[in-house]
DNA sequence: ATGGTGGCCACGCCA
């Protein structure tokens, strides 16, 4: 069977959810993670979601920050959320497909939303920075005592860090701002390998390919400037390598009237 | 070196 699977920070899924609608029957996924959903558990709109062939909704958000979404057309067996760093902040939640997925059955998929860690690259200087180098610690630290990526599993969502040096518009010149500093960049690469997750973006397009996913708002002619970096992110578990078919970014999105500033990912398993 | 835009929700915080 074929599994469609999207990952896309929508930066509001009340304003955006329209966009949510047309996205789905343009592409047609068949589980859809969300992350910035910017609204408590309370206003999910959930009956929306689920007119759009995904009945199966498992949300965690909180009011004005953060919150992830998965939308699915194949029933959940379980769902899960982890807390990070003492907070409660809505930045994860995770399900496992059910016996009714098919092929799919038993994949669990995490969902993320790594903290952005503010402007100054500095965790004495800068606690928002401080809290996102923690969080990547915990992670690494969860994926070294759960072992996630040791069944089937699947970890998409902004991780808010672009790693590789052809993940940037310019890699010199982003070497000292947030989301691609030293710190960060090997801090990722080093907790996805260390518990053995597939970049499957980089698997299928692998470097020279330049590959961006969000493009800041703050750019009045975004597509000209082309000024991207790649943020969110499909990780698959090393079983599931061979099943890899297709990822794609959906790059009109972030050219809609009113867009997130970030681009949904789509990736396409074979199982 | 700076400021540029956008969403929440009602003031500044966060991205």
């Amino acid at each position: 069977m074929r599994l469609i699977v999207t990952s896309w920070n929508i930066n509001s899924v009340r304003l955006r959810i329209d966009q949510v609608r047309r996205f789905v029957e343009t592409v047609r996924p068949d589980v859809l993670c969300l992350q910035e959903t910017k609204c408590p558990d309370d206003r999910f709109p959930l009956k929306d979601i689920r007119a759009m062939g995904l009945p199966h909704v498992a949300f965690s958000g909180q009011k004005g920050y953060h919150g992830v979404a998965i939308a699915s057309r194949l029933p959940f067996s379980a769902t899960d959320v982890m807390r990070f760093c003492g907070k409660d902040d809505a930045r994860h939640i995770a399900v496992t497909l059910g016996a009714e997925a098919g092929a799919a059955a038993g994949i669990t998929l995490h969902d993320f939303y790594v903290p952005a860690g503010g402007d100054i690259p500095d965790p004495e200087l800068n606690e928002k920075f401080a809290h996102k180098l923690q969080f990547l610690d915990e992670m690494r630290a969860w994926g070294r005592d759960a072992r996630p990526a040791h069944g089937p599993a699947i970890l998409v969502g902004d991780l808010n860090v672009a790693p590789l040096e052809t993940d940037v518009w310019s890699h010199k010149q982003l070497l000292d701002v947030v989301s691609h500093t030293p710190v960060e960049t090997q801090a990722l690469e080093t907790l996805r390998q260390e518990s053995g997750w597939i970049d499957a973006m980089r698997r299928l397009r692998p470097e020279p390919e330049r590959i961006y996913t969000w493009w800041s708002y703050r750019s009045p002619d975004w597509a000209a400037a082309d000024k991207g970096r790649r943020l969110d992110h499909v990780w698959v578990s090393r079983d599931l390598d061979p099943a890899l078919r297709s990822v794609e970014v959906f790059k009109e999105a972030r050219g809609w009237e009113r867009p997130s500033d970030h681009a949904p990912v789509t990736a396409v398993l074979e199982l």
